[in-house]
DNA sequence: CAGGCCGACGCAAGCGCTTCCAATCGCCGC
DNA sequence: GCGGCGATTGGAAGCGCTTGCGTCGGCCTG
């Protein structure tokens, strides 16, 4: 294996030299420097990780803690963060948290407080307080993907906001019996997220002077078969006879349009959809929604990391709202005037 | 930041015998283990991975590199992996080629090539002679998940199997005309895998008497639009008319079945589709299919590591092929007697 | 022309572990 | 009762890098 030593004999300078000039810190002249990194590059040199941490205490390496992997808004988080901390010279260790539930406890304790990592992107996941205290207490800057934890700089979409636009949209195009389906509380580890999601379909509907109907909300989990068994439900109580439902994620959105086709209605021209993501499906499905941008999100996650850990933390952890937007496509559209004429 | 001398002086023994009682190598009386054991929860020591593996020369980190991360099957083989590393205390680095082109070179030297990993399992990627060689000269082993790479240890399904236990279930139920929509080998980073899946679907219609017929074959993307677009295509040639397809993934088979539908068929009245996978949306659209476990087989990747990795290399780099199995749904059964009614 | 300053570079002290080697000690077999 | 062996433990030498401190000149001011 060859080390700085190699390099420093062929460079014909001390290992002092070599190591400010491939690492840029110190001054080096300009000279000096290209003979050393000419003789890394003939020896095939690499610095040793574990050498150089040991030294400099700092691993260059990001834990990222998901709850789920099979899941798009997850992997997409994962892919910007990825690619961002790539370009920093950073690797991204994952930690799934999916498994058995005292793995959680696991991940935390063998591993993210193990001197593995500078730093923890948590994506979706409500950490408990003496979570965030251990690695504050280890000095790891800690940043929160989704659901806001307290006292930690989150980057987040405004989940009110989402489905208040949704709602908007329909109520725009005429509606006023407008449905929602959404995330169960106690079914996700995110449990301000469907939370606010319910907010703020309540809070359109209001603004424009329309009584939400709880009968009108149904609970199911982030998938497409949950929101296909909400959708039957909803869609067959001849009491509620919505025109229109706004749903928490795409997938399940999807699940909706599945059933209406099921039982015979035409979307939108008996329901309109819209869903909430932007997923990679929704195009083929034609599905109105309101896009948020994962991979996005990943990336200014490890921005933050990345100013609190090689800048002076001079501004205070402050929180990231990100851009959302409406995309029309075919699954939404005016009612139908004779709508009693349905079922 | 408490080290291994605090808990030495903490317990009255040296730093030597900390480090054996806290690793279990060495000989280390029952007692005194116990009280650097104690020592060392009472301080909440942990030992510091770099200087740790600056000593050893092992990181006990593990690179995954995923061609994609937005995909059922290597989430999977990611989330089986990772759990089973996490049982061997070892962490698992990501790293995602779907990137920018470039990108595949930069992980190759830049991280993979740095110090940082003890191994690397590559899923579903066709590694370079030159890759293989320069991982091997660092001493770095190597397993392949997916597509084979000559001269490394891999685990795999069949995929010759798959489809060919797809086939024969339909040539069981009395189908004879059966299309394949298949991987364009152009498309895909593992060309063995489409080819082999054709190849599966071709044998067994041979074995059964029936010759294949290339018109009956369609290429596509694996995603549910190209299957859709595909089973388009297949289903709107009125000189092809199979009653059945073998569709080379689930997500493309849900597509086929998609638009079947589209165009006023019925499954399985009108037409049997089968998928591969098991994929997580297989149950909710009655799919029959053959199920791989991707999960399993990231793990057994681990387990074939960890062999080389802990113990002697005694046995020679063994590919190992992993089971599948056909799961009956509600989208095949045997044609219709009378199918010329059709179209 | 002299004092200072600063850029360029080498020396060497760690960073916090692991492990080889040596020292000690209790116990067994003869 | 004694030599020896193996179990147990400590001492100390690294592992390969980074970086504070110091030295040495050359160049800029005054």
């Amino acid at each position: 294996m060859v080390g700085i030593d190699d390099v420093a004999r062929r460079a014909g300078v001390s290992t002092a030299t070599v190591s400010r000039a491939l690492s840029g810190r110190g001054h080096v002249a300009a000279a000096t420097r290209e003979r050393v990194e000419e003789a890394a590059a003939e020896l095939g040199y690499v610095v040793s990780a574990s050498a150089s941490s040991l030294a400099t205490g700092r691993m260059r390496n990001i834990g990222v803690v998901v709850p789920f992997l099979n899941r798009w808004f997850y992997t997409s988080v994962l892919e910007g963060a990825q690619r961002r901390l790539m370009q920093y010279g950073y690797d991204l260790t994952l930690y799934n948290l999916s498994g058995s539930s005292n793995e959680r406890s696991t991940v935390f304790e063998q591993f993210l407080l193990r001197q593995r990592v500078d730093a923890v992107i948590a994506v979706s996941l409500e950490l408990s307080a003496e979570e965030v205290d251990s690695l504050h207490a280890l000095g790891k800057p800690l940043v929160g993907v989704g659901g806001p934890i307290r006292g930690v700089p989150t980057v987040s979409i405004d989940d009110v906001g989402v489905t208040r636009l949704a709602t908007e949209h329909l109520l725009s195009l005429g509606h006023t019996v407008i449905g929602h389906i959404g995330g169960d509380v106690d079914a996700e580890m995110s449990f301000h997220m469907p939370t606010n999601r319910r907010l703020g379909w309540e809070d359109a509907l209001r603004d424009a002077g329309v009584e939400p109907r709880p009968e009108l909300y149904f609970p199911a989990v982030f998938t497409m078969e949950s929101g296909y068994v909400a959708a039957k439900q909803m869609l067959g109580d001849p009491r509620l006879r919505p025109t229109a439902v706004v749903v928490a994620s795409d997938e399940m959105a999807i699940g909706v349009i599945l059933a209406a086709r099921d039982m015979g209605l035409d979307v939108p021209r008996d329901l309109s959809v819209v869903g909430i993501d932007d997923h990679e499906l929704a195009s083929f499905f034609g599905l109105t929604t309101v896009a948020q941008f994962p991979e996005q999100q990943g990336e200014r996650a490890v921005e933050l990391l990345m100013r609190e850990l090689e800048q002076s933390r001079d501004d205070e952890p402050s929180n990231l709202q990100l851009p959302f937007e409406l995309v029309v496509r075919s699954s939404t559209s005016r009612p139908r005037p004779d709508r009693e004429s349905r079922g």
